[in-house]
DNA sequence: GCAACTGATTGCAAAATGCAATCGGATTTG
DNA sequence: CAAATCCGATTGCATTTTGCAATCAGTTGC
Protein backbone atom coordinates (compact mmCIF):
# COMPACT_ATOMS: atom_id res chain seq x y z
CA UNK A 1 0.00 0.00 0.00
CA UNK A 2 0.73 3.42 -0.75
CA UNK A 3 1.67 5.02 2.00
CA UNK A 4 3.06 8.64 1.30
CA UNK A 5 0.29 11.09 1.78
CA UNK A 6 -0.29 14.94 0.73
CA UNK A 7 -1.13 15.62 4.21
CA UNK A 8 -2.48 14.31 7.67
CA UNK A 9 -5.97 15.98 7.35
CA UNK A 10 -8.44 13.47 8.27
CA UNK A 11 -10.53 15.29 4.93
CA UNK A 12 -7.89 14.90 2.57
CA UNK A 13 -6.51 11.53 3.85
CA UNK A 14 -10.69 9.90 3.16
CA UNK A 15 -10.11 11.47 -0.23
CA UNK A 16 -7.77 9.54 -0.97
CA UNK A 17 -9.50 6.43 0.13
CA UNK A 18 -12.44 7.16 -1.89
CA UNK A 19 -11.96 10.40 -3.60
CA UNK A 20 -12.18 9.09 -6.95
CA UNK A 21 -15.19 8.58 -9.12
CA UNK A 22 -15.99 4.92 -9.01
CA UNK A 23 -14.92 3.56 -5.45
CA UNK A 24 -17.55 4.68 -3.40
CA UNK A 25 -19.95 3.41 -6.23
CA UNK A 26 -18.63 0.02 -6.23
CA UNK A 27 -19.07 0.18 -2.21
CA UNK A 28 -22.60 1.76 -2.98
CA UNK A 29 -23.38 -1.29 -5.03
CA UNK A 30 -21.94 -3.50 -2.21
CA UNK A 31 -23.79 -2.46 0.82
CA UNK A 32 -27.14 -1.37 -0.94
CA UNK A 33 -27.13 -3.86 -3.64
CA UNK A 34 -25.56 -6.88 -2.03
CA UNK A 35 -23.07 -7.69 -4.78
CA UNK A 36 -20.10 -9.56 -3.91
CA UNK A 37 -18.87 -11.08 -6.58
CA UNK A 38 -16.91 -9.31 -9.64
CA UNK A 39 -19.54 -10.00 -12.61
CA UNK A 40 -22.40 -8.89 -10.31
CA UNK A 41 -20.25 -5.53 -9.83
CA UNK A 42 -19.65 -5.68 -13.52
CA UNK A 43 -22.77 -6.07 -14.81
CA UNK A 44 -25.03 -4.83 -12.18
CA UNK A 45 -23.27 -1.34 -11.96
CA UNK A 46 -26.14 1.31 -13.95
CA UNK A 47 -23.35 3.68 -14.43
CA UNK A 48 -21.13 0.64 -16.60
CA UNK A 49 -18.00 0.41 -14.65
CA UNK A 50 -14.95 -1.03 -16.97
CA UNK A 51 -13.37 -4.17 -16.22
CA UNK A 52 -10.01 -3.14 -15.75
CA UNK A 53 -10.95 -0.29 -13.31
CA UNK A 54 -12.85 -2.59 -11.00
CA UNK A 55 -9.97 -4.95 -10.89
CA UNK A 56 -8.13 -1.91 -10.49
CA UNK A 57 -10.42 -0.63 -7.38
CA UNK A 58 -11.17 -3.60 -6.05
CA UNK A 59 -7.46 -4.64 -5.42
CA UNK A 60 -7.20 -0.70 -4.31
CA UNK A 61 -9.67 -1.01 -2.02
CA UNK A 62 -8.35 -4.58 -0.47
CA UNK A 63 -5.04 -3.09 -0.03
CA UNK A 64 -6.67 -0.30 1.96
CA UNK A 65 -8.00 -2.54 4.00
CA UNK A 66 -11.86 -1.87 2.87
CA UNK A 67 -12.46 -5.38 1.12
CA UNK A 68 -11.62 -8.94 2.40
CA UNK A 69 -11.31 -11.60 -0.44
CA UNK A 70 -12.38 -15.44 -0.15
CA UNK A 71 -12.59 -18.51 -1.94
CA UNK A 72 -16.63 -19.00 -3.15
CA UNK A 73 -16.54 -22.81 -1.83
CA UNK A 74 -19.46 -23.81 -4.28
CA UNK A 75 -16.76 -22.11 -7.54
CA UNK A 76 -13.78 -22.68 -7.23
CA UNK A 77 -12.76 -19.59 -9.94
CA UNK A 78 -15.38 -17.44 -8.10
CA UNK A 79 -14.01 -14.93 -5.64
CA UNK A 80 -16.40 -13.74 -2.56
CA UNK A 81 -15.83 -9.29 -1.60
CA UNK A 82 -16.59 -9.00 1.90
CA UNK A 83 -16.87 -5.43 3.67
CA UNK A 84 -14.64 -4.80 6.16
CA UNK A 85 -15.72 -2.79 9.48
CA UNK A 86 -14.16 0.08 8.12
CA UNK A 87 -15.86 -0.22 4.84
CA UNK A 88 -18.97 -0.52 6.96
CA UNK A 89 -18.91 2.24 9.24
CA UNK A 90 -19.08 4.29 5.97
CA UNK A 91 -22.93 4.03 6.03
CA UNK A 92 -23.49 7.28 7.57
CA UNK A 93 -21.77 9.12 4.87
CA UNK A 94 -23.34 7.49 2.51
CA UNK A 95 -26.86 8.18 3.73
CA UNK A 96 -25.78 11.92 4.49
CA UNK A 97 -24.25 11.86 1.06
CA UNK A 98 -27.50 10.38 -0.10
CA UNK A 99 -29.94 13.08 1.59
CA UNK A 100 -27.43 16.09 0.58
CA UNK A 101 -27.83 14.77 -3.21
CA UNK A 102 -31.15 14.48 -3.23
CA UNK A 103 -32.07 18.40 -2.16
CA UNK A 104 -29.31 19.47 -4.52
CA UNK A 105 -29.01 16.90 -7.62
CA UNK A 106 -30.92 15.96 -10.10
CA UNK A 107 -32.06 12.62 -8.73
CA UNK A 108 -34.94 10.21 -10.33
CA UNK A 109 -37.32 9.10 -7.77
CA UNK A 110 -36.57 5.67 -8.07
CA UNK A 111 -32.59 5.83 -7.76
CA UNK A 112 -33.36 8.14 -4.17
CA UNK A 113 -36.30 6.71 -2.48
CA UNK A 114 -33.57 4.21 -0.27
CA UNK A 115 -31.44 7.45 0.70
CA UNK A 116 -35.26 9.07 1.20
CA UNK A 117 -35.87 6.09 3.47
CA UNK A 118 -32.41 5.99 4.79
CA UNK A 119 -32.55 9.99 5.85
CA UNK A 120 -35.96 8.99 7.46
CA UNK A 121 -34.90 6.17 9.52
CA UNK A 122 -32.10 7.94 11.00
CA UNK A 123 -28.82 6.94 13.17
CA UNK A 124 -30.76 4.55 15.02
CA UNK A 125 -32.10 2.89 11.01
CA UNK A 126 -28.00 3.04 10.11
CA UNK A 127 -27.16 1.28 13.28
CA UNK A 128 -29.37 -1.68 12.28
CA UNK A 129 -27.66 -1.52 8.58
CA UNK A 130 -24.54 -1.47 9.97
CA UNK A 131 -25.35 -4.85 11.75
CA UNK A 132 -27.14 -6.21 9.26
CA UNK A 133 -23.72 -5.75 7.15
CA UNK A 134 -21.59 -6.94 10.33
CA UNK A 135 -23.38 -10.06 10.06
CA UNK A 136 -23.61 -10.64 6.23
CA UNK A 137 -19.66 -9.86 5.91
CA UNK A 138 -18.43 -10.44 8.82
CA UNK A 139 -20.29 -13.43 10.30
CA UNK A 140 -21.31 -11.43 13.45
CA UNK A 141 -24.65 -12.72 15.28
CA UNK A 142 -27.78 -11.86 13.23
CA UNK A 143 -30.12 -8.91 14.78
CA UNK A 144 -33.02 -10.51 16.75
CA UNK A 145 -36.12 -9.49 15.07
CA UNK A 146 -37.32 -7.80 12.10
CA UNK A 147 -36.69 -7.55 8.38
CA UNK A 148 -33.03 -6.51 7.26
CA UNK A 149 -32.84 -2.79 6.18
CA UNK A 150 -31.64 -3.90 2.61
CA UNK A 151 -34.88 -5.47 2.10
CA UNK A 152 -37.17 -2.82 3.36
CA UNK A 153 -35.31 -0.38 1.14
CA UNK A 154 -35.42 -2.39 -1.84
CA UNK A 155 -39.56 -2.97 -0.79
CA UNK A 156 -39.64 1.15 -0.63
CA UNK A 157 -37.49 1.18 -4.48
CA UNK A 158 -40.14 -2.08 -6.08
CA UNK A 159 -43.12 0.41 -4.92
CA UNK A 160 -42.00 3.45 -6.28
CA UNK A 161 -41.20 1.19 -9.81
CA UNK A 162 -44.47 -0.09 -9.34
CA UNK A 163 -46.15 3.60 -8.93
CA UNK A 164 -44.41 4.67 -11.53
CA UNK A 165 -45.88 1.78 -13.62
CA UNK A 166 -48.86 2.03 -12.77
CA UNK A 167 -49.06 5.97 -13.18
CA UNK A 168 -47.41 4.77 -17.08
CA UNK A 169 -50.55 2.89 -17.81
CA UNK A 170 -53.37 5.04 -16.59
CA UNK A 171 -50.98 8.50 -18.45
CA UNK A 172 -49.31 6.88 -21.62
CA UNK A 173 -46.80 9.10 -22.75
CA UNK B 1 -22.93 22.85 -17.31
CA UNK B 2 -22.70 19.28 -18.24
CA UNK B 3 -26.27 17.90 -18.05
CA UNK B 4 -25.89 14.25 -19.01
CA UNK B 5 -25.15 12.29 -16.16
CA UNK B 6 -24.06 8.48 -15.25
CA UNK B 7 -26.64 7.75 -13.25
CA UNK B 8 -29.93 9.68 -10.92
CA UNK B 9 -28.64 7.80 -8.01
CA UNK B 10 -27.91 10.26 -5.24
CA UNK B 11 -24.91 9.09 -4.34
CA UNK B 12 -23.53 9.13 -8.17
CA UNK B 13 -24.45 12.54 -8.36
CA UNK B 14 -22.93 13.54 -5.43
CA UNK B 15 -19.59 11.99 -6.62
CA UNK B 16 -19.97 13.64 -10.49
CA UNK B 17 -19.79 17.04 -8.06
CA UNK B 18 -16.98 16.33 -5.91
CA UNK B 19 -15.67 13.00 -6.68
CA UNK B 20 -12.39 13.73 -7.37
CA UNK B 21 -8.82 14.62 -5.57
CA UNK B 22 -9.20 18.49 -5.21
CA UNK B 23 -12.93 19.85 -5.35
CA UNK B 24 -13.53 19.02 -2.27
CA UNK B 25 -9.83 20.32 -0.21
CA UNK B 26 -10.59 23.58 -2.09
CA UNK B 27 -13.82 23.37 -0.46
CA UNK B 28 -12.64 22.59 3.38
CA UNK B 29 -10.10 25.39 3.02
CA UNK B 30 -12.64 27.88 2.08
CA UNK B 31 -14.90 26.37 4.93
CA UNK B 32 -12.43 25.57 7.79
CA UNK B 33 -9.50 27.99 6.61
CA UNK B 34 -11.55 31.21 5.53
CA UNK B 35 -10.08 31.76 2.70
CA UNK B 36 -11.75 33.89 -0.27
CA UNK B 37 -9.20 34.51 -2.62
CA UNK B 38 -7.53 32.66 -5.61
CA UNK B 39 -4.04 33.10 -3.86
CA UNK B 40 -5.12 31.88 -0.47
CA UNK B 41 -6.27 29.10 -1.89
CA UNK B 42 -3.23 28.56 -4.16
CA UNK B 43 -0.62 29.50 -1.46
CA UNK B 44 -2.44 28.03 1.60
CA UNK B 45 -3.20 24.90 0.44
CA UNK B 46 -0.69 21.91 2.21
CA UNK B 47 -1.68 19.59 0.16
CA UNK B 48 -0.35 21.82 -2.96
CA UNK B 49 -2.85 22.74 -5.41
CA UNK B 50 -1.46 23.86 -9.03
CA UNK B 51 -2.78 27.07 -10.27
CA UNK B 52 -4.25 25.68 -13.45
CA UNK B 53 -6.30 22.45 -11.11
CA UNK B 54 -7.46 25.72 -8.96
CA UNK B 55 -8.74 27.82 -11.67
CA UNK B 56 -10.54 24.95 -13.21
CA UNK B 57 -12.14 23.45 -10.01
CA UNK B 58 -13.07 26.94 -9.02
CA UNK B 59 -14.98 27.72 -12.27
CA UNK B 60 -16.86 23.83 -12.19
CA UNK B 61 -17.84 24.82 -9.17
CA UNK B 62 -19.22 27.65 -9.56
CA UNK B 63 -21.07 26.29 -12.80
CA UNK B 64 -22.37 23.82 -10.43
CA UNK B 65 -23.56 26.16 -8.02
CA UNK B 66 -21.13 25.50 -5.12
CA UNK B 67 -19.48 28.84 -5.54
CA UNK B 68 -20.33 32.53 -6.24
CA UNK B 69 -17.29 34.63 -7.39
CA UNK B 70 -17.35 38.97 -7.02
CA UNK B 71 -14.95 41.94 -7.13
CA UNK B 72 -13.71 42.94 -4.31
CA UNK B 73 -14.13 46.12 -3.41
CA UNK B 74 -10.27 47.02 -2.32
CA UNK B 75 -8.99 45.56 -5.02
CA UNK B 76 -9.40 46.34 -8.56
CA UNK B 77 -8.05 42.73 -9.75
CA UNK B 78 -9.12 40.62 -6.76
CA UNK B 79 -12.22 38.44 -6.54
CA UNK B 80 -13.78 37.40 -3.86
CA UNK B 81 -15.08 33.65 -4.14
CA UNK B 82 -18.25 32.95 -1.79
CA UNK B 83 -20.12 29.58 -0.54
CA UNK B 84 -23.71 29.29 -1.68
CA UNK B 85 -26.16 27.48 0.63
CA UNK B 86 -25.25 24.16 -1.48
CA UNK B 87 -21.53 24.12 -0.68
CA UNK B 88 -22.41 25.41 3.06
CA UNK B 89 -24.97 22.54 3.53
CA UNK B 90 -21.43 20.44 3.15
CA UNK B 91 -20.72 20.70 6.91
CA UNK B 92 -22.39 17.67 8.17
CA UNK B 93 -20.93 15.92 5.50
CA UNK B 94 -17.11 17.19 6.22
CA UNK B 95 -17.52 15.98 9.39
CA UNK B 96 -18.68 12.92 9.02
CA UNK B 97 -16.13 12.55 6.92
CA UNK B 98 -13.22 14.07 9.48
CA UNK B 99 -14.41 11.77 11.95
CA UNK B 100 -14.33 8.53 9.65
CA UNK B 101 -10.83 9.33 8.53
CA UNK B 102 -9.78 10.20 12.51
CA UNK B 103 -10.88 6.98 12.95
CA UNK B 104 -9.42 4.92 10.37
CA UNK B 105 -6.46 6.61 8.78
CA UNK B 106 -3.33 8.19 9.65
CA UNK B 107 -4.29 11.77 10.76
CA UNK B 108 -1.71 13.65 12.09
CA UNK B 109 -2.70 15.53 15.79
CA UNK B 110 -2.39 18.86 14.76
CA UNK B 111 -4.80 18.23 11.60
CA UNK B 112 -7.09 16.06 13.36
CA UNK B 113 -8.24 18.57 16.42
CA UNK B 114 -10.79 20.44 13.95
CA UNK B 115 -12.44 17.19 13.25
CA UNK B 116 -12.09 15.78 16.69
CA UNK B 117 -13.69 19.13 17.92
CA UNK B 118 -16.47 19.34 15.50
CA UNK B 119 -17.31 15.60 16.20
CA UNK B 120 -17.69 16.24 19.75
CA UNK B 121 -19.49 19.17 19.09
CA UNK B 122 -22.18 16.99 17.19
CA UNK B 123 -25.20 18.68 15.19
CA UNK B 124 -25.72 21.74 17.45
CA UNK B 125 -22.15 22.82 16.78
CA UNK B 126 -22.26 21.74 12.91
CA UNK B 127 -25.78 24.48 12.75
CA UNK B 128 -23.82 27.11 14.54
CA UNK B 129 -21.01 26.50 11.90
CA UNK B 130 -23.30 26.50 9.30
CA UNK B 131 -24.86 29.83 10.33
CA UNK B 132 -21.33 31.35 10.96
CA UNK B 133 -20.88 30.59 7.03
CA UNK B 134 -24.34 31.80 5.95
CA UNK B 135 -23.36 35.54 8.04
CA UNK B 136 -19.69 35.59 6.29
CA UNK B 137 -20.51 34.25 2.86
CA UNK B 138 -24.50 35.37 2.09
CA UNK B 139 -24.99 38.48 4.45
CA UNK B 140 -26.90 36.62 6.95
CA UNK B 141 -27.59 38.47 10.12
CA UNK B 142 -25.21 37.22 12.58
CA UNK B 143 -25.49 34.80 15.52
CA UNK B 144 -26.26 36.46 18.70
CA UNK B 145 -23.43 35.32 21.19
CA UNK B 146 -20.48 33.63 21.65
CA UNK B 147 -17.15 33.05 19.28
CA UNK B 148 -16.95 31.76 16.18
CA UNK B 149 -16.93 27.90 15.26
CA UNK B 150 -14.07 28.36 13.41
CA UNK B 151 -12.61 30.62 16.21
CA UNK B 152 -13.05 27.34 18.23
CA UNK B 153 -11.70 24.83 16.13
CA UNK B 154 -8.72 27.31 15.06
CA UNK B 155 -7.94 27.84 19.09
CA UNK B 156 -8.12 23.84 19.35
CA UNK B 157 -5.20 23.77 16.69
CA UNK B 158 -3.34 26.67 18.07
CA UNK B 159 -3.57 24.59 21.60
CA UNK B 160 -2.13 21.39 19.99
CA UNK B 161 0.35 23.38 18.33
CA UNK B 162 1.78 25.06 21.41
CA UNK B 163 1.72 21.59 23.25
CA UNK B 164 3.43 19.91 20.96
CA UNK B 165 6.43 22.79 20.68
CA UNK B 166 6.50 22.24 24.51
CA UNK B 167 6.86 18.89 24.39
CA UNK B 168 10.15 18.97 21.53
CA UNK B 169 11.69 21.38 24.24
CA UNK B 170 11.07 18.67 26.98
CA UNK B 171 12.08 16.32 24.69
CA UNK B 172 14.08 17.11 21.97
CA UNK B 173 14.92 14.99 19.26
C1' DG C 1 -17.00 -31.64 -26.13
C1' DC C 2 -18.57 -27.27 -26.17
C1' DA C 3 -20.91 -23.10 -24.96
C1' DA C 4 -21.39 -20.09 -21.20
C1' DC C 5 -19.35 -18.03 -17.36
C1' DT C 6 -15.44 -17.05 -13.85
C1' DG C 7 -12.11 -13.10 -12.39
C1' DA C 8 -9.37 -10.72 -14.52
C1' DT C 9 -5.47 -8.71 -18.27
C1' DT C 10 -3.86 -6.34 -22.47
C1' DG C 11 -3.51 -2.71 -25.97
C1' DC C 12 -4.53 1.65 -27.20
C1' DA C 13 -6.65 6.27 -27.58
C1' DA C 14 -8.36 10.05 -24.92
C1' DA C 15 -8.62 12.75 -20.97
C1' DA C 16 -6.94 14.45 -16.60
C1' DT C 17 -3.17 15.82 -13.81
C1' DG C 18 1.27 17.92 -12.27
C1' DC C 19 4.61 21.23 -12.95
C1' DA C 20 7.03 25.33 -14.46
C1' DA C 21 6.94 29.32 -16.95
C1' DT C 22 4.42 33.16 -18.28
C1' DC C 23 0.65 36.74 -19.10
C1' DG C 24 -1.27 41.67 -18.77
C1' DG C 25 -2.98 44.52 -15.44
C1' DA C 26 -3.10 46.53 -10.47
C1' DT C 27 -0.91 47.75 -6.47
C1' DT C 28 2.76 48.65 -3.30
C1' DT C 29 7.34 50.16 -2.26
C1' DG C 30 11.50 52.86 -2.42
C1' DC D 1 7.74 57.86 -10.83
C1' DA D 2 9.97 53.60 -11.63
C1' DA D 3 10.77 49.02 -10.01
C1' DA D 4 9.15 45.28 -7.61
C1' DT D 5 5.50 42.64 -6.16
C1' DC D 6 1.03 40.72 -6.33
C1' DC D 7 -3.51 39.61 -8.90
C1' DG D 8 -6.20 35.70 -11.16
C1' DA D 9 -5.39 33.05 -14.25
C1' DT D 10 -3.32 30.72 -19.01
C1' DT D 11 -0.07 28.06 -21.78
C1' DG D 12 2.91 24.25 -23.04
C1' DC D 13 4.37 19.87 -22.13
C1' DA D 14 5.38 15.41 -19.91
C1' DT D 15 3.24 11.98 -17.06
C1' DT D 16 -0.57 9.49 -15.25
C1' DT D 17 -5.18 7.92 -15.21
C1' DT D 18 -9.23 6.65 -17.49
C1' DG D 19 -12.46 4.49 -20.81
C1' DC D 20 -13.36 1.04 -24.01
C1' DA D 21 -13.06 -3.23 -26.57
C1' DA D 22 -10.97 -7.40 -27.15
C1' DT D 23 -9.06 -11.20 -25.11
C1' DC D 24 -7.27 -14.65 -21.65
C1' DA D 25 -7.06 -19.28 -19.23
C1' DG D 26 -9.57 -22.00 -16.09
C1' DT D 27 -14.45 -23.83 -14.45
C1' DT D 28 -18.95 -25.24 -14.89
C1' DG D 29 -23.33 -27.04 -16.80
C1' DC D 30 -25.39 -29.47 -20.39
Amino acid sequence: MNTDHRSGCPINLSLEVFGDRWSLIILRDMIFGGRRHFRELLNGSIEGIASNILADRLKRLMELGMLTKADDPSHKQKAIYSLTEMAISLVPILAHLGAWGRVWLPVSEELSIRAELLEKGGPPMWEHFMDDLRHEHLGAPARASGPTVRAILQAGYEAVVARKALGAVRDPA
